[in-house]
RNA sequence: GGGGGCGUAGCUCAGUUGGUUAGAGCGCCGGCCUGUCACGCCGGAGGCCGCGGGUUCGAGUCCCGUCGCUCCCGCCA
């Protein structure tokens, strides 16, 4: 998947053509190119040179019928040698075409070549033919890394990508603005970044967790479409698919509903995709309520590419006298089921689900196989034959199939038995070769937080709900709110927000911020909601995640120019490193350093 | 903060039950080679076995600690 072409290149003193396009218009004329020695094969006598630049690859001829000087540099060449080099373009004979390169049935006989800078041997192949470099050393050394067609081909998509949005959000008539990185510690939820002020010793900026607050205030100011290819950054340990800074399309309209936001952004999605040559998107993306989700698949970002869905058995053991099952059915908790259909697994593989899911969580994982009318499995002997029955008819189970409980807190329940059912899906190769979108509406507005005792905003405090709520029961309030799931992984969350000062403070409210906590943070957006603030809404993407689906990559580092490790460094300038003690002075920063 | 995996030559890795001088492929250096394209052939250099401590007659190998890379849980609305 490569973003577009190579525009026409304008001779200069280095180059008349992109290595990559010394096709058959060039044969017979002269050509020079530019590039990295990417290989050299020395003949003694002859010395091919395959040269590197962003389009590919050209194979060079020198030969001892070039001038002196030449044949010699043709020696001297090493790996990652910088040099400009022209010479007739020819077409190989049949029998040394090269049918593994593009520019395979063309070479360029080398009349006149020069040396522009002279490489040290690279700590690393660019192009390995032994395994992946260590993560490490890639980093350390990026700009290598980044010379291997792979990386510039991500970082091309990538590219094309944003292109693609941008063109898309100017034939919609939206405006890209720049929000500020330095700001105010908005709540996002995330830890902060926090930049020191050198004038007001103790006060600080912090880096954007999303340009939320400022997006809409420029509704409020008017702009009514806004955009932007937005900068954000969270404190957080990372992942595999989370860095410290990544990028968000972030976006936000006025005087629209759900329907609209959903409308414009289903059209963006397929206009991006369908530019960078992505898997197609039938349109309307369908939809799932949260609720639904949640029964079905346990989770909030549901993988739909496969069945085997959850079932609620929580009713057919509320009487049981199993006493695993049934305290956790009188304290509160449910008892969910997945049936995973015919499956021979041994015992052992049983024995590592159980420990799988409670590394996941659960207590444990009871599992069984169908049998006549009951079922093969150490747990029933504490079923009785009509609890088993249910279960059998409730979970459809055929004679043989696997089936798996999690008796649990719901959140337990459903997260658990969500995770083996992608992993089991994965295992059996359940899983269709088909890119998968839906979008996950009618969340909740809020959620009681056991631990902290107080209800928390689900999507974020600046949510409208779809109607007036009853500030007794928040729980039953249901958001604006739409989630994007990209085969299981959330691409992006948005919403239409809450352009009514009153009601403002009451969410504020009922998430245990008093107005006087409500002032001192957000005072400034409840002021602005006084002068006219038109109905809005919007939704942010992780961009860095929608390429690295694209791309079909592990890690966002794949489509990250200059990313981090998993511990937050950047081994190529060493950062995060101290800095010294003027610098600190001046901020009034007083730091204990281990010695 | 917690858990798993990994750390041996520049790179990717192997290294048996704890036992003599730690290996391979690629890369690198030198030589030969006029049709290769992951060129080939011959020769060579290259090691703090992450670091520190311990057990042992003896540690790359076992134990403890620590650092780094990585994946996961917590966290990230």
């Amino acid at each position: 998947m490569r973003a577009g072409g190579f525009p026409a290149l304008r001779p200069n003193e280095y180059r008349d053509a992109w290595c990559g396009q010394v096709l058959d218009e060039r044969v017979g004329s002269v050509a020079r190119v530019a590039g990295w020695v990417h290989r050299r094969r020395d003949h003694g006598g002859l010395v091919f040179i395959d040269l590197r630049d962003r389009t590919g690859l050209v194979q060079l001829v020198f030969n001892p019928e070039s001038a002196a000087g030449v044949f010699g540099l043709g020696h001297e060449l090493r790996a990652e040698d910088v040099i400009t080099a022209a010479g007739e373009v020819v077409r190989r004979s049949p029998e040394t075409v090269n049918p593994d390169l593009p520019t395979g049935e063309f070479e360029i006989r080398v009349a006149e070549a020069t040396m522009l800078s002279d490489a040290d041997t690279p700590p690393f192949e660019i192009e390995s033919f032994s395994g992946e470099v260590g993560e490490e050393a890639r980093l350390r050394h990026r700009y290598l890394d980044l010379r291997r067609e792979k990386m510039r081909d991500a970082l091309e998509l990538r590219h094309g990508v944003v292109r693609a949005m941008r063109e898309f959000f100017d034939t919609e008539g939206f405006v890209e603005v720049e929000t500020p990185m330095l700001s105010r510690s908005t709540p996002e939820g995330a830890r902060d970044f926090l930049v020191p002020w050198r004038r007001e010793p103790g006060s600080f900026f912090a880096l954007p967790q999303s340009p939320q607050l400022f997006k809409q205030l420029l509704m409020i100011a008017g702009f009514e479409r806004y955009y932007q290819i937005a900068r954000c950054f969270r404190d957080e340990d990372q992942r595999a698919d989370r860095q410290l800074d990544f990028t968000q399309l972030d976006l936000e309209m006025s005087f629209v509903g759900v329907e609209d936001v959903i409308d414009v952004n289903e059209r963006m999605l397929a206009h991006v995709f369908d530019a960078v040559d992505g898997p197609r998107i039938d349109l309307p993306i369908p939809r799932i309520p949260y609720a639904e989700a949640l029964e079905r698949y346990g989770t909030d970002r549901p993988d739909v590419r496969f069945d085997l869905e959850l079932v609620d058995v929580t009713e057919d053991l509320r009487e049981t006298e199993f006493k695993v099952f049934r305290a956790t059915v009188d304290g509160g908790g449910i008892v969910k089921a997945l049936n995973v259909g015919r499956r021979d697994l041994p015992r052992s593989a049983l024995d590592a689900l159980i420990e799988r899911a409670q590394e996941l969580g659960a207590k444990g994982l009871v599992w069984a196989f169908r049998e006549g009318e009951g079922w093969r499995s150490p747990t029933a002997k504490f079923l009785s034959a009509p609890e088993l029955a249910a279960l059998n008819a409730r979970l459809e189970a055929a004679e043989g199939d696997l089936l798996l409980l999690v008796a649990d807190r719901p959140k337990i329940a459903n997260a658990v038995l969500a995770q083996l059912r992608v992993e089991l899906a994965e295992r059996f190769e359940l899983i269709a070769d088909e890119q998968r979108f839906v979008w996950v509406v009618d969340w909740p507005m809020f959620e009681w937080d056991d631990e902290e005792s107080r209800w928390d905003p689900l999507h974020h405090p600046f949510t409208a709900p779809q109607a007036e709520f009853d500030p007794e029961r928040p729980g039953e309030a249901l958001a604006a709110a739409y989630d994007i799931v990209w085969n299981g992984q959330e691409l992006g969350g948005g919403s239409i927000r809450i352009a009514d000062r009153e009601l403002q403070e009451r969410v504020f409210e009922t998430i245990g911020i008093d107005s006087r906590e409500a002032e001192e943070r957000f005072g400034f957006l409840l002021e602005a909601l006084r002068y006219g603030a038109p109905p809005h809404g919007g939704i942010a993407y992780g961009l860095d995640r929608i390429v690295q689906r694209l791309i079909g990559a592990d890690s966002l580092r794949e489509v990250i120019a200059f990313p981090k490790t998993a511990s937050g460094a950047d081994p190529l300038t060493g950062a995060p490193a101290p800095v010294d003690e003027a610098q600190l002075r001046e901020l009034g920063i007083q730091v204990r350093r281990p010695k």
